[in-house]
DNA sequence: CTACATTTGTGTAATTATTGACAGTTGTTT
DNA sequence: AAACAACTGTCAATAATTACACAAATGTAG
């Protein structure tokens, strides 16, 4: 009777975890990886914590806001944890993806692609400067007009735009691209998107993160 | 005799800013050089609180921590309030930077460069592919041999370096930057570096927004 | 097989961050 | 020039996040 409770109780919360815990989750990722690497089998919240530097009760915290994956008196086996994780931030899947925009970020992400290690498939550039269109980056990936972007999309199963424009046309381009059933975008614009709700965006500010910087490199000096 | 208590404790509280509230000065910074731009010369916190998407008191706290910069019945000049947040962020003074790691994502940077209207100044990147050396980007900026980074740092009085290098060499070079005297980290590498408390270290780890982004997208899609 | 050290999951406390409320000040209108 | 509306700065209340503490479970050593 109170199981049942306790059973919707806990699937509403699976659909709410806060930003914070999720900002958190491929960190733990990471560090698992290197475990993994180094051939750990088992690790506890407190050695993890340790080399992580945070509370071993904040990483219990956050294990257990998807349901308990370690053993009372072992820890965690870091195989299963690893693939876990993996499948919580949705790396048990392929996603396709399209870069809009590109100048020198949006090719040299294109280029970068340690990503598609995790199954982040990088499957065209658009830009509308014509001198660019048909030119080929790493991989086979070429760059397309403009015009062909709500085609490519659709026949593609995109379904995430990586969004390397100048301010200006970010907003527009954004709004075309959610007509289009793009369900993410990955902003790097200069600028904040508004889209429906059922869009995920995750900005990368890089001049805000620059500042942030900068602040705190100068509140260090006044210190002292 | 109050004030001189006062004093004293609005300074020590000044050090001691929330980085809560340090990563939404840059926003506010961005919203007020576009009202700038509008020609707006006032502006209140709720006016701007509809504008940016958050709460008017948040604004009004935000701004408290560094002293009022608003006035009872007017509200905020947006010129003043622009020039007062960028003091903060240490964008009244010019910045030197150097990149270590000239791969794609280090030439990017380098030829992005919008960071220079801000003061952000690249003075040279340096890599350890000798294919590289001497190579010259945009603005004059020149690509150098590692050998060369350390007389290169003392001599050019750079302050922020920016880390582009794959993770094995960048803990290992992120010491050699700090023994050299640099005081800030902007690191993109895919690691978390282990460096003195008085120097700064702000983290560009593209995976783990591109992660998170795909966690959010997948949430979004659970619930239907 | 028993005693003990280890470790998770979880309820609770403490801390931090955000929001609400309002006194006091300023600008504006009549 | 008085009355009123608009607005900030700040105190108090609420909400969110993080840390603590311990019962229950497991592995290990003797």
């Amino acid at each position: 009777m109170f199981d049942i409770f306790e059973g919707d109780f806990k699937v509403q919360e699976e659909t709410n975890i806060s930003q914070a815990v999720v900002s958190r989750l491929p960190r733990y990722f990471r560090y698992l990886g290197d475990l993994k690497d180094e051939g750990v089998e088992r690790i506890s919240s407190h050695e993890l914590s340790v080399r992580m530097n945070v509370t071993a009760s904040q990483i219990r915290q956050d294990f257990n806001h998807f349901g308990g994956f370690g053993q009372q008196g072992y820890g965690y086996n870091v195989t299963y944890l690893y693939d876990e994780i993996a499948k919580i931030l949705g790396l048990d899947k392929k996603h396709n993806l399209i870069i809009v925009g590109a100048g020198n970020l949006g090719q040299a992400l294109a280029n970068y692609m340690n990503f598609e290690k995790r199954g982040f498939i990088i499957k065209a550039l658009f830009d509308r400067n014509t001198e660019l269109h048909g030119k080929v980056l790493r991989g086979g990936i070429k760059i397309y007009p403009m015009e062909e972007l709500e085609n490519f999309i659709r026949e593609n199963d995109i379904d995430i735009a990586v969004l390397t424009l100048p301010k200006a046309g970010a907003l527009e381009c954004s709004s075309k691209l959610v007509d289009n059933g793009i369900k993410a975008i990955w902003n790097f614009a200069h600028t904040d998107l508004d889209v429906p709700g059922d869009v995920a965006v995750e900005n990368v500010h890089l001049s805000d993160s620059l500042m942030k910087l900068s602040y705190n490199e100068k509140k260090r000096f006044d210190k002292e």
